[in-house]
DNA sequence: ATTTATTTGTAGTCACTATTACAAAATACC
DNA sequence: GGTATTTTGTAATAGTGACTACAAATAAAT
């Protein structure tokens, strides 16, 4: 499927691209966009720099390779778990608890790839974080809506509100029974709102 | 009370560095620490890069000063609203809707000032923020210890959670009708799980 | 008026940032 | 084997970051 034809002739790559993503978001998801220099990445990857902006274009270039790569591998996947044949309250309970497992599961790098990228400096990685991020909240509200149109709104900031608070007390080093134990709070109240 | 022995002699001080912190403060706020430059600092001051040292020895002198002024000024006042003669699920709600009118009380510097700073790439202004804001959640802790030590860890870690929330929605640009619904249904679980 | 203490303005340092010019090196094709 | 094509390594560029050396300027104290 994937048509080498610029690449017949000539010395033959020494990294491979899809690798070089994987570490990339490595970094990034450790340390924040801010934090991680060209150099860095380049270092890691034992490149130089041309090697790196034949590749990748620019950073921001490179982190939008890395949010494609995060939202087909280590998404919340919410279309699974949003699902119609369940309560919605229920649904989104735990879609809570599947974030606060995944927030947690990389201890050195904590919270959410997104929400931390949508505080970013630069002003091109920040608006591509924040969009992928209103994408997700677009989904839950409307999943809510669905059902629950008159409490969509409240339900789903509630939610969203939630999961950045998530991202960020991970980030700060809370440990998985913590998280776990503030997403099931959450959970109580959307019951509360969200009747079955 | 100030006895300023060392301005005797001299050219006099052509700001006030009070007004500068208060200045800084709104940098800062409106910014972040890391997307503030010390030139960004000099030029809304009208001052130069060595009367900016000799007033507050580096960047992270000055934001510590900022720090300082703005638990003065702006912090939610815990002392007050974590009272021993109110229920403590009404106390912590109350302490949650003041979070949220203040996180949103300025649209050009959203968030708290000290959530915000804990999250910049700068080790020094990090950590000074970090303690702050380990103060205040020892604080919350501590109260909700009180009268319902099973249950305060909990219930502090849920609240500190829906604080960094709120901070960063309110950041992310949402107005106060979003952030007080979404602090009124936190205030909902502490209820429950705090009965009077 | 002269001395003295202090701040100011100019200009610069040094480290680091993302990004690129250029030529040597290495392979596939003919 | 020769040539075309592409990547590589070296090194540089332009910009910005925090921070400072130094001498002129200023005003109080004498």
């Amino acid at each position: 499927m994937t048509t080498n034809k610029s690449r017949t002739r000539g010395r033959p790559r020494r990294f491979d691209p899809e690798a070089a993503v994987a570490t990339a978001q490595r970094l990034f998801h450790a340390r924040g966009y801010d934090a991680v220099s060209v150099a860095d990445v380049t270092d890691a990857l034992g490149i130089n720099p041309p090697s790196f902006y034949a590749a990748f274009g620019s950073k921001v270039g490179l982190y939008q390779r890395v949010l494609d790569h995060w939202t087909d591998t280590e998404a919340i996947p919410l279309a699974d778990i949003l699902r119609a044949d369940v309560p919605v309250a229920t649904a989104l309970a735990a879609m809570l608890e599947d974030a606060a497992r995944r927030y947690a599961s990389d201890p050195a790098a904590g919270g959410c790839l997104v929400l931390e990228g949508t505080r970013c400096t630069d002003d091109g990685a920040r608006e591509a974080a924040l969009t992928l991020n209103l994408g997700a909240e677009s989904f839950i509200r409307d999943y809510i809506a669905a059902r629950h149109p008159e409490a969509a709104e409240e339900a789903a900031d509630f939610v969203s509100t939630t999961m950045s608070g998530l991202s960020a007390k991970a980030r700060a080093g809370y440990d998985l029974p913590r998280l776990l134990a503030t997403a099931r709070l959450a959970g109580r109240v959307l019951a509360q709102i969200l009747p079955a």
